[in-house]
DNA sequence: CTGTTAGCGCATTCAC
DNA sequence: GTGAATGCGCTAACAG
């Protein structure tokens, strides 16, 4: 005997139960009813002897449809987006979904690359963590191509669906804390931001809430009346030189407050830009370092508790949820114009801000 | 005109073309030199004009192989498989595959559902980090059944290709680091470990190591003379009752030691385990707690050098690569007895046993 | 060099 | 209730 060499297929499984492949593929799509009692035990049993699993290549193939989204994410070294997929396979789960996770490492051509291969493959739709442009990789599904929502940031020329944080919020949120605390020379931390819509949107709410908050404080004598500095500075994570060189004018920034008298805060745009931080700080100032500066961030890595790190923490299994609800409807065939869904980030007061 | 409606076939192709299917599939599968050059700048064009893409599908169906490598992980959130995964990827495309990555997010009937799913897809072999029991699960391959190969943990019946670390050197090394910098009295700390070979083995080689110290010691009167304590405590993280009770227990243990004036030190069998200890430690010592207890760990994520960690370091890509290439030879047809790949791990000496 | 034919495993008319 | 026939998109013999 041992093991059959081959997977049995429907035609097996039909020879074993005596029967032609159309009871068998009716019994698969539970359409349980049209089958008598007899024939039907006779063919859970020759599934079970056979060992048969239905092959969803060759249905995807004849119904037109595979029930595979991909997922294409552009950093899983990034906690947050390890969390995003997550409730991303919760709701595959849910709607009867595959999710097909491809990483792009931060590689712009394996984005581009991966976005090929899912097209080849016939993903009824895709969730997209955009790295840099796939321009018009993606334009096809607007006019009648394969369905996509994005996640966290836009696509240039794309209008599809949109969901992440509520950028401005968050921002709002953060900088708000900051000035309670008595802080008011706030420096923005953040990767290149031209080409990611979420970071650019956070820098420009940073500005705006600056603002707005001395607007305030000018006509209600607020405690902290006197004026508030800010700030923005650029820290490519991927150039080591670029960052040591950034990292060198933040110390100087800080000095000089340090000089004046100002309390200096630094705000980090996302968790990895936050951890550089960390790590130059501790060096600088060692273990008790959130004694001297302050910090806070975007994101609530596993490590921020650790590290006493104040933040913002984002909703991002309900972000990775709802993409695929999005994704659902559209495959479904809704036919809506782009929607966009913007999620409250929550405050962690940690040791950072407590200085 | 607009997009059309539906993805272009080998069939449009081809009538585009003005010639048949069978020159449009030489020319998808590099047979070059055997068309016209006039009949291949035809296809070229066309392919062209139509944005046509082969559909994957359709071509695994008809070969009967699909290049889908199932990636099975038993929880993303550790960095630990995220960077087995980045290896994983890059092996893949070396060697033409796509992998179907699986996130059993530590839920043991995720990982039945997602191997019946695997073999749904007729992924070709699978890298599996296994959780629970896919006990005969898996079984099949050996005796003629899907390929596989097992990362960091074995599958008790099962006898497959394995790739992980070196545990038994990774945890001499760590001992001896320990020994070293004259801790006398060395608390092993372990996730329920009866179920898992990398948990058991790394238990057991903390008692081989203590042993094989004591009697080096013992004939050599090393600086260590004194007797080494050693113990080993269960920390189960999916149970929070249950870890209060065992960081009291350690929390006595530590107490007990600094009574006796004994040097104790933690190490923690992963990152998981580190995370905890660590935070616990903070809670109870304050910032500065790396200086009141030692701390080394197995596996180096991302946040252990902020929180100085001494650890010992996996080679998780190459891990993660070599897993792909014993699955390769497998499907290519190998036949050879099970192979183990084991990976030496490397000291990364942090704050945290330098007190 | 090129086209015709016959399936891969399955779902779906359409008859019986 | 049930089964034979047709075709999804593609590759692999076979002829020409």
């Amino acid at each position: 005997m041992g093991a059959p060499p081959r997977r049995a297929t429907i035609s097996d499984v039909a020879r074993e139960a005596g029967t032609g492949k159309t009871s068998i593929s009716r019994y698969l799509n539970g359409e349980l009813s049209v089958l008598s009692p007899d024939l039907r035990s006779r063919i859970e049993a020759a599934i079970e002897r056979l060992d048969y699993r239905p092959n969803q290549m060759a249905r995807g193939l004849k119904r037109g449809r595979n029930r595979l989204l991909g997922l294409l994410l552009a950093d899983l070294a990034n906690p947050y987006s390890v969390e995003v997929l997550q409730g991303v396979e919760a709701a595959c789960h849910a709607l009867g979904y595959m999710p097909l996770i491809c990483h792009a490492a931060n590689e712009i051509d394996m984005e581009r690359r991966y976005l090929q291969l899912l097209t080849t493959y016939r993903v009824e739709g895709v969730i997209v963590n955009a790295l840099g442009v796939p321009e018009s990789m993606l334009k096809p599904m607007g006019s009648g191509g394969i369905p996509a929502v994005l996640v966290d940031r836009t696509v240039d020329g794309l209008d599809a669906d949109m969901v992440g944080l509520d950028n401005a919020a968050a921002v709002r949120l953060a900088v708000q804390h900051l000035l309670e605390r008595g802080y008011d020379d706030l420096v923005f931390v953040v990767q290149p931001f031209e080409h990611v819509s979420s970071r650019r949107e956070r820098e420009a709410a940073f500005r705006r809430s600056i603002d707005g908050a001395a607007g305030a404080s000018a006509q209600q004598a607020t405690k902290g009346a006197q004026e508030v500095r800010a700030a923005t500075h650029v820290l490519d994570l991927h150039d080591d030189a670029s960052v040591d060189a950034a990292l060198a004018v933040l110390d100087a920034h800080i000095a000089d407050a340090a000089r004046r008298g100002a309390r200096c805060a630094l705000f980090a745009a996302n968790a990895p830009v936050a951890l550089r931080l960390a790590l130059h700080l501790k060096a600088k100032f060692g273990a008790q370092w959130q004694q001297q500066a302050a910090l806070i961030a975007i994101d609530d890595p596993e490590w921020a508790e650790l590290a006493g790190i104040t933040t913002i923490r984002q909703p991002t299994r309900e972000i990775g949820y709802r993409a695929v609800e999005f994704l659902n409807e559209r495959i479904e065939g809704a036919a809506l114009a782009a929607r966009a869904a913007a999620f409250p980030g929550e405050l962690v007061v940690r040791a950072s801000t407590l200085g």
